[in-house]
DNA sequence: TTTAAAATGTACTGAACGGTTAATTTGTCA
DNA sequence: TGACAAATTAACCGTTCAGTACATTTTAAA
């Protein structure tokens, strides 16, 4: 994704080289961590400049103002995720093996992206204004729900999936599990122990989880084997 | 809950009554508005302070510093949920109507207080740190998971529940689906369109809920009539 | 080699904001 | 009633922080 040297290994004093799509990474690797941990207000820009290993000028330079930083720190986090996304190839998987496939997925990938999570949450915290305003993220969410369109009228054809089994419902199904899972680890465990986000309660989970989704619209569906 | 006169009855100069009850609900009643839309960081004191009757001193004089009173803000919201779970009488039902009526309960509680949502979505931002420092709070969970334990006890002895029908995981299940619904409406309803969070589609997600709570831990059960 | 544009650094500014000081009014009770 | 405590105010203070002015260096084109 990025050949050119790390800013950080550029010379402090004197003599530096320039190398703007390195700055420009450095620049939003910092401050994806930095927003996703303190929230958009909490973030400090002067923060990112002295974990970066640029000038904080440099970051108005690129990126405006906080805001631009911080659409752009929200936009590089949705493509990656999209991005796990898109490899996934579930066409020519039987529709229920197919829907176990995405739903675990979904799993992994959330719980491989926390800062992904936090900034989701932190959007819906400011009613989504930023996410709303950009073009670049509106058209990624299209790709899940074909897939999941794809996987039900397969099932239904088959006469394998209930009638009422809808696409959206189940990505939001789907989506719930999986981003509760990572939101809400921190309150949750704090309330109640953390033996559902232990290692082994992670995998009961997610089994719980598949058993959940393909339970509610695979007719007759039984579990092979729960706990 | 508190019968004296809102403090915004007070007159401004001159002659005031004191009416330090009032006046402590009014700065936590408008700075629960404030932290659950703008944050910690990105709630103002000033703002606190402007918008209810009393001046900025004393927020400081009864809750110390912005810290402060966002802990009390938070252990407020936790309380009135939890008195609308505590009024729940849930013994004397079947088991899987116990069930059904604490799922759908929970659906309609987290929909109802949206603050709470919000504020717990914030401090899972924090990883926690307020409510986990919280006494107050630690204990206010017990009461929903040992409904829920007596509930699959007496489904189990029945024959009614699946071995593995677990209080803590059922929870978990349905607080994810609650939370999310109302946590995550902003960015789903932008990235997928607000079908789902329609008066319909709220009466619909919330059945759908029903179904695959029960569906997930009643042996044999069968949605009656799904959309 | 000149030169304009792009890239970067340093030091600063103005406002916002959390918190405080010191004085004033109201309530209580000996 | 007078004295002391509790409640409340208005003005102020020091710091933090987003954003900027200006100088300087590097690159690329002519």
């Amino acid at each position: 994704m990025d050949t050119s040297p790390k800013a950080s290994d550029k010379l402090r004093k004197g003599n530096w080289k320039q190398d703007p799509d390195a700055v420009k990474a450095d620049i939003l690797r910092v401050a994806t961590e930095e927003f996703a941990t303190y929230g958009l207000s909490g973030g400090r820009i002067d923060a990112i400049a002295k974990r970066s290993t640029v000038s904080k000028r440099m970051i108005y330079y690129y990126f405006g103002n906080k805001e631009g930083l911080y659409k752009s720190v929200l936009e590089g986090v949705y493509a990656a995720l999209r991005e796990s996304e898109e490899t996934l190839k579930v066409g020519d998987l039987e529709p229920t093996e197919a829907l176990a496939l995405l739903t675990t997925t979904t799993f992994d990938a959330y719980a491989a992206n926390p800062e992904f999570i936090r900034l989701i949450a932190i959007e819906n915290i400011h009613n989504a204004e930023y996410l709303s305003r950009s073009e670049v993220i509106q058209k990624l969410n299209k790709t899940i729900i074909d897939k999941l369109a794809d996987v039900c009228d397969r099932g239904k054809a088959a006469g394998q999936f209930r009638a009422f089994a809808d696409p959206l419902e189940l990505h939001w199904t789907i989506s719930a599990f999986c981003f509760y899972n990572v939101s809400n680890q921190a309150t949750f465990s704090a309330s109640f122990g953390d033996t559902l986000h232990s290692e082994q309660g992670q995998v009961r989970l997610r089994r719980r989880l598949r058993d959940i989704v393909l339970g509610s619209v695979v007719i007759g569906y039984r579990p092979e084997n729960s706990d």
